[in-house]
DNA sequence: CACAGTGTTATCGGATTGTTAAGCGCCCAT
DNA sequence: ATGGGCGCTTAACAATCCGATAACACTGTG
């Protein structure tokens, strides 16, 4: 049900709303920031970046419209999807909103299912999630199967599970190459979960055992490399 | 890039709206045909038997919604798309809420382009319209007949209710791949539907029941797949 | 030898999925 | 119209599995 923690920003002058959507939000697992006015909102939005903001129309100090000219303007928040949250009967507002850019317009009062169920679907078709389609790797007598979720090692089909089907999938998309043990965090974790300092080395302990001592090499004070060993 | 052509049923009571749309789309190479409200949509659908309908909520005589309802009901035409178009700021909570089985909303006003390639992402998600159907499809001792929406197991005909079916002819469509649960939602029930999250679980478990545990596997955190076993 | 970084193992919590039953709307036959 | 059956969804609870952590051992390096 989560769709992996995209960041929302969320931007309404009256604390409640923030709260209550907010809330719901992340309980599907999004990732919510707030702001109570346009100019903060544009401000939050340069510095979180975040996939989708979620602006009300009618704000003290600088109205939606406006933000999301502003927003639209900063080259850094190219693929940011915009979406109005309006009160019912503000109308001409509409237009001038889809002018300025925005993705979709939501109107309140509105289910929380609702909301979120609109959410997932802008998010779903954002230009950069379209086409990424992994591919089957193969390097020496192990195969990384993206599509099947599996890889197969001397002929063998094995399941791993996600975390360490991931773990490998990184190392292995550039073999030879260390990665660092920050890169490995932000790239499976991502930036904003925070996990404690063995966990890296468990899965990678996991992996080894699964699949060979010999092919994962530890570079000390720095990561990891995914080695093809024959 | 031109699909050869699927057929496209536009039903809207502004002909201003079926000229653009209808041009742009012929445009892109699909087959466009026209009503001007739902009750002639319903009629037309039914007699050409489009992959896809666009349907405007708002109509004289019968709405996009109802118009909706009665068009799930024909069982010739069920495997067809329909998504709603609606002009931004009607509320959504009421049309989403309701559950008349659309797959996909679209507001007006919307540029030709995103228009169809929204459109393009829609006939994609169905195996239906994309390319032609293959008949039957042989796994192992299971056959698949979409014709018929059965299956026969082992020599034996076996019915299935429709999301079964769906899900199922999904997941086989290509053994082996695992289907991400947002997939299977997105192709089985499009973003429109808000279901609840076991519900895709409740559809997978009546499928083993009836064709064994061992030919759908679970994926966890990802989804599920299908698999041949012999 | 101390210390920082990494390896290893067992354990626990919680997220995810499985399972069953019940509710609801629809169709059809009586 | 009415009742039963069916299909789909939801709710509630159980089962499961994964992944994080803690605790401790090991290794190499200055």
């Amino acid at each position: 049900m989560k769709a992996k923690g995209a960041k929302i920003l969320l931007v309404d002058d009256e604390p409640d709303i923030l709260e209550i959507v907010g809330y719901n939000l992340k309980n599907e697992g999004y990732q919510v920031f707030t702001a109570s006015s346009g100019k903060e909102g544009v401000a939050i939005a340069k510095e979180v970046k975040p996939d989708l903001i979620l602006l009300d129309v009618m704000m003290p100090e600088m109205d939606g419209i406006e933000a999301c000219d502003q927003i639209r303007r900063v080259p850094a928040l190219e693929g940011t999807i915009i979406a109005f949250l309006t009160a019912r009967g503000e109308d001409y507002s509409q237009v001038a909103g889809f002018e300025a850019g925005a993705d979709d317009y939501i109107t309140k009062p509105v289910k929380p299912k609702v909301l979120t169920s609109r959410l997932k679907a802008l998010l779903r078709r954002r230009p950069t999630a379209e086409q990424e389609v992994p591919e089957r790797m193969s390097l020496g007598d192990l195969v990384i199967d993206p599509e099947r979720y599996h890889i197969e090692l001397a002929g063998k089909v094995l399941d791993l599970p996600r975390k360490e089907f991931e773990l490998l999938s990184l190392l292995a998309s550039k073999p030879g190459k260390v990665f660092p043990r920050e890169e490995i965090m932000d790239r499976i974790w991502g930036t904003a979960v925070i996990v404690g300092g063995r966990t890296i080395d468990v899965h990678i302990r996991k992996l080894r055992e699964k699949i060979g001592d010999d092919r994962i090499k530890t570079v000390k004070g720095v990561g990891y490399k995914f080695e093809v060993n024959n």
